[in-house]
DNA sequence: GTCTATATCATGATAGAC
DNA sequence: GTCTATCATGATATAGAC
């Protein structure tokens, strides 16, 4: 009986989010889908009930766990603190830190989805901004709350527009280097390091975050 | 006489940049684009050749003032210094305040313009990467450059993926806050102060940016 | 549950009269 | 330059046999 054959689903969500990265959501057909997942046309509908459905699987399969582990993080944090204020640079690392660290875990989607995730936060606010916000509002205003006690001397509007640059810098780095790489020569020269290179990103886009999250208040003048 | 009639093209140009922006791409049909604009179906083909080529040309409308005006505001700093390296304050207002400080200005495409551009380039790395790859290459190496000879003592490596960096969070800046708004509560608080908003903005964003960009190099360990 | 076959519709593009 | 009419294509979704 080896394993009950729910394999249907997982083929056709693995190669929605694969093609979606690839193409978007729009150029992805159902075709294309099915196509590569190797079953029937009929099958996502039969699953799913439509194209929309599907893809709003595609990401909450994903990011249930991410914010649950987010959640767990913090939890984690806060009781270690024992009432004491975290530092920032936890709190930075539990939420975009965690988000990073399932790019090395392909078990997660790894890079993949990541990319997906990075490029459909950008895109038109369309169906998945919903689902976001359904997602997303309990944890954001968990770090939110977290990041007033640990920097209590900076405007909390100040935090909340930092806490919105943070995520674009993130979106932007996990969404692929396209735009740059063009331009850049830094693809031949990293190529030796291709494992670790999750690792060197996150430290860099860490410092970066911090050094932003920090910076001195901007002057209205 | 009049106006010489080109009218039509300008106005396909107008709807399209607005209904790409509010949509996307691939959602917003020939129809949705020539009946906003409010001419025949058949002219988008007959003034542009493709859809296709129709985008280009509403990105290439901007761009081309945008990076002219980059390269202008630079060759002026660099005259100004007479030899001396630039502040890296200077360098990021010039490349990411010119671009802010088109929002204000509607004959440029205002916000609705910059909205798109924050969108599309985080999308799929479509058609439009390779237009963005012609018309920023030498504006970015220029200003690549600069940053270098303003930064000598930080890796040019790490200065290129800061300006990745600094790239989304302004990109997501710009594309709006929807992710956000949803969750926070800053929309009617700030509805006070909407026409100094873009200054506000770009203050906020700016000390953000800096902050990043001098902050302390990422410890691999 | 899975597949074939098909209904229904919207799209981008074009030919040709004016 | 502008319009009408239409083509060819590819989309999602579903009905019904197995």
């Amino acid at each position: 009986m080896d394993t009950p054959r729910n394999d249907t689903r997982q083929r056709i969500l693995d190669a929605a989010e694969h093609l979606f990265m690839a193409h978007g959501y729009d150029a992805t057909s159902m075709r294309l889908i099915t196509g590569e997942a190797g079953v029937n046309l009929a099958a996502v509908n039969y699953h799913f009930g439509s194209k929309e459905a599907l893809a709003q699987q595609v990401f909450k399969r994903r990011l249930d766990w991410l914010n649950t582990e987010r959640l767990r993080v913090l939890d984690d944090l806060e009781a270690r603190a024992k009432g004491k204020p975290l530092r920032p640079s936890q709190i930075v690392d539990a939420f975009f830190g965690t988000l990073l660290r399932m790019a090395a875990d392909e078990d997660r989607g790894g890079q993949t989805f990541l990319r997906l995730l990075g490029r459909t936060m950008g895109g038109p606010a369309g169906f998945i901004g919903a689902l976001f916000a359904e997602e997303y509002a309990d944890v954001v205003e968990r770090y939110k709350a977290a990041l007033f006690r640990a920097l209590p001397d900076v405007p909390r509007e100040e935090i909340i527009w930092r806490f919105h640059f943070m995520l674009g810098a993130t979106s932007y780095a996990i969404a692929g280097t396209d735009a740059l790489q063009l331009v850049t020569d830094w693809k031949t020269k990293k190529k030796k390091d291709s494992d670790s290179s999750a690792a060197y990103l996150q430290a860099r886009l860490m410092s970066f975050l911090l050094g932003g999250l920090r910076a001195p208040l901007p002057q209205f003048d």
